[in-house]
DNA sequence: GCCAGTTTGGCACGTTGTGACATACACTAT
DNA sequence: ATAGTGTATGTCACAACGTGCCAAACTGGC
């Protein structure tokens, strides 16, 4: 709860944290790994928990401390800059969100670094094997959602509070749409990845784009 | 799989389909608002599936053969003609959609019975719950993402094999998104039933017709 | 070294969800 | 009526899920 923490700024553009707080989310990293491979290779319906804990060199008890339950073990590979999305609108100077947006979905979903762009592979596989499989679609349900959720009272922060929040939410749900929609067509499409329907995030562009065209703010 | 039941029309509006099929409808029914009931009265976190076929008045075991999950027990009771919107959709001889869904969201939320009415008001209180609880919640979710699902298939018939898939995706998640809005929105609401914010219909509306001005078709 | 506070594992236990088999019911044909 | 067919329900057993509890191991600072 106490963070006090004067956490060293040694992290350079990563957000500041306690040590452990980033010695956890590594292995949180990890036990997802070890889900999405498992999940992939022998369908998720056929992975127990105690199989991903194993996996991850971790007993059964801590894997449910690190996650509520087994179809969530993935969620931290599907959260493709649903985390950076809010720190960055905390931190954004702009007024105008229809200006803003454009600028995130680009910096949230178009990679820099080789990691990056890995990662992106990955969550590609991730959202595959998420489209056929009625037990993980709910948790990539839930990341969207929550993401939705969380960005409605940053919006409220920025648009004011005698905004309509009508309107906020109105807005919210297409910023939350353009990313799910983009990240889901494009991995629907072929095998080549950034081949004919375009990157996620130049489709996730479109999505906002199109949707954004009756609010006026 | 065949209605062949002609049904005598004892039933009024209702659509024609076998004895079995209908009473089996209603038994999910019951069941749903059985936990309805008790997931109000306790807390859904505190309420077995047990309980619930206690109440429900049948064994455990056959309330698994009718939900597939204790959360999902009050499925029946989100639904407000997320059912019907695909009867709806097919039987429509509309081809232009951007013409056709404000009809149908009318159609769908606009209470035009006494029963109708009735059932509106207990979905409302049903939303008020989901909206506190986790665990409801992803019900709510998996309702609203079939219901998008559902609706591309139709969609890309309507609109004609050589549309863009791209744009039928589009379409089918601002349906999806106004309802949904419309319905969540209105039950944020206070107290008042059709108070201030408006029915769930006008807002519905309003969500389409924003977020459709960028969809040309 | 010692002493917090936190993380982990092991255990027990209630709950969830499913397969298998038996029974009860509805509807049909003879 | 009687036998036969298909479905709905209940009982039982069982693997898996998820959590509370406590003890052991690990972390950091004094």
């Amino acid at each position: 709860m106490e963070p006090s923490e004067y956490s060293l700024g040694a992290d350079g553009a990563a957000p500041a944290r306690t040590l452990a707080e980033r010695r956890r989310e590594r292995t949180r990293l990890e036990i997802a790994r070890a889900a999405a491979h498992l999940f992939a290779e022998q369908g998720p319906e056929n992975v127990t928990a105690e199989e991903i804990a194993e996996a991850a060199g971790i007993s059964l008890r801590t894997f449910y401390r690190y996650f509520g339950a087994k179809e969530e073990a993935i969620t931290p590979l599907l959260t493709s800059g649903a985390d950076n999305w809010v720190d960055l609108l905390t931190s954004a100077a702009e007024k105008d969100p229809l200006e803003l947006f454009p600028r995130l979905i680009d910096e949230v979903l178009v990679p820099k670094t080789a990691a990056d762009r890995e990662e992106l592979r990955v969550t590609r596989g991730v959202l595959r094997t998420v489209a056929e499989t009625p037990l993980l679609r709910a948790a990539w349900h839930r990341v969207n959602f929550d993401s939705e959720a969380r960005l409605r009272p940053i919006l409220t922060e920025i648009c004011g509070p005698d905004a309509d929040p009508f309107e906020v939410r109105l807005l919210a749900t297409v910023a939350s749409d353009a990313i799910r929609l983009g990240l889901e067509h494009w991995a629907a499409g072929d095998a080549d990845p950034d081949g004919s329907g375009g990157t996620p995030a130049r489709l996730a562009q479109e999505v906002f784009a199109r949707l954004s065209r009756g609010l006026a703010d």
